[in-house]
DNA sequence: CCCTTTTCTCAGTCTTCTCTCAGGCTATGA
DNA sequence: TCATAGCCTGAGAGAAGACTGAGAAAAGGG
């Protein structure tokens, strides 16, 4: 089920030291293909480094050795071309952040949806000329409908559609999985930010937006399979 | 996004003692394309040249064996055609580099911004005649908006518009990104001083500004693409 | 040193988005 | 055919994000 032959190969290091988040981490990155390993502070971060050779590095800023920016020269320093992916908690903090965080590197603010975490990583290794992920030029298509990346524009049969930041997300995630059926749950954990505590009923809610800017063309490309989740497919293959 | 084609072969030497400096530099000019080398030191930088034989060097004036000038001299005195751009703090030594800049060299104090580090580096190289970047006279053309990065002029349908120096930087940065959307930190990141710590939303007002100068005239290109970022596009491509 | 320009902060206002809830609808299996 | 669980969708409150004007602080120029 996971697409794992577009990521394989690449290797990348979770470092946090909170183990129920790295747990998170890694789960999701190796479900979609990658190759993971963790650390739990700095100076491990640098040893798993040196041997795993990662392309590249998701750093929580706040280590209990050292701060992230420090990790991140160090490993600069050997030469790497690695790209950074910093974690930050949500206080003051994210301002020196992006002020450090240049070239292809990205930072985001915890909690992070899982989706848009995935999104970012192969953007920066898209960005860091390390892989040749999505080679075609950032566009996902499925049928007549097609979401670019770059621009974030949404179109179906070529009429752009406008969406909101979590419909876009949503519709990012049902078609990275095309014609497979996702769960409410599944949907939950990848598009809502990780701590989202509310009820699994706002899926059904942003379907129905999509379903009113997408699928007003025909034909409908959202289905509901009933008592299992949504799936997005093309009428013959029925 | 890295425009590595244009730049792709020119070998640039970096040389500065603070690490943080250096590998910040290192790392933006890597990602729009350079070959990079660093050194800490005077003499560790006539070692590393003589092998590397850069194109250009990033100098900072002060540094812990010799200063920038002397390094400089013994650099030219090997007959390199080699272009020099000088880093010095801001402190009372600006004019005195100014008074020693000669040729097609140039000079930036510290702290500055990466996306003029990059643009004046460009103009160095096509100075001193060894590169062909931007074999397109110096300006960026989006729709009827055009910025001529030699005379800083900007015009919008041949209408000249008077830009203050970040005004100007924005709008470069956002053409050279046009149609692709960029959010606030990238612009933080890439318009600003490294050491900015203000706030993101210094950027909004920035947008504010470069609108009424150059949106008050239809159609209108620089648009807000919601949690996201900001996006210089034509209606056209609705 | 003064005056002008530019940079940056802040707060008020507005817009859009997110999320909850409730009532109605639909497929399914007894 | 009916009961029921699952799903759909409209309405609305509140939150979040973005825009802009005003003004303080800093930088630059004469």
């Amino acid at each position: 089920m996971p697409k794992s032959s577009e990521n394989t190969n690449y290797r990348i290091l979770v470092v946090d030291d909170e183990s129920s988040i790295s747990d998170l981490i890694s789960t999701s990155l190796r479900f979609v293909g990658f190759e993971v390993r963790t650390a739990a502070t700095g100076s491990e971060a640098l040893t798993v480094a040196e041997e795993f050779k990662p392309h590249a590095v998701v750093l929580d800023v706040m280590l209990p050795d050292s701060d992230g920016f420090e990790v991140c020269r160090q490993l600069r320093s050997e030469g790497l071309n690695i790209g950074v992916l910093f974690l930050t908690a949500k206080d003051g903090m994210e301002d020196k952040v992006a002020g450090l965080t240049i070239g292809g590197d990205d930072y985001m603010t915890k909690p992070f949806s899982l989706e848009e975490l995935v999104a970012r990583l192969r953007a920066l290794l898209r960005r860091i000329g390390v892989a040749e992920i999505n080679t075609d030029d950032e566009k996902i298509r499925f049928a007549d409908l097609e979401l670019n990346e770059a621009t974030h524009e949404v179109r179906r049969g070529g009429v752009l559609i406008e969406m909101s930041p979590t419909e876009f997300q949503l519709l990012r995630y049902l078609l990275i999985n095309a014609d497979r059926v996702v769960s409410k749950s599944q949907i939950l954990d990848h598009v809502w930010q990780y701590d989202f505590r509310g009820d699994a009923g706002i899926v059904e809610t942003y379907i129905s937006y999509l379903r009113k800017k997408i699928d007003i063309f025909d034909p409908p490309l959202i289905h509901t399979v009933r008592g299992v989740g949504y799936r997005l497919r093309l009428p013959a293959a029925k």
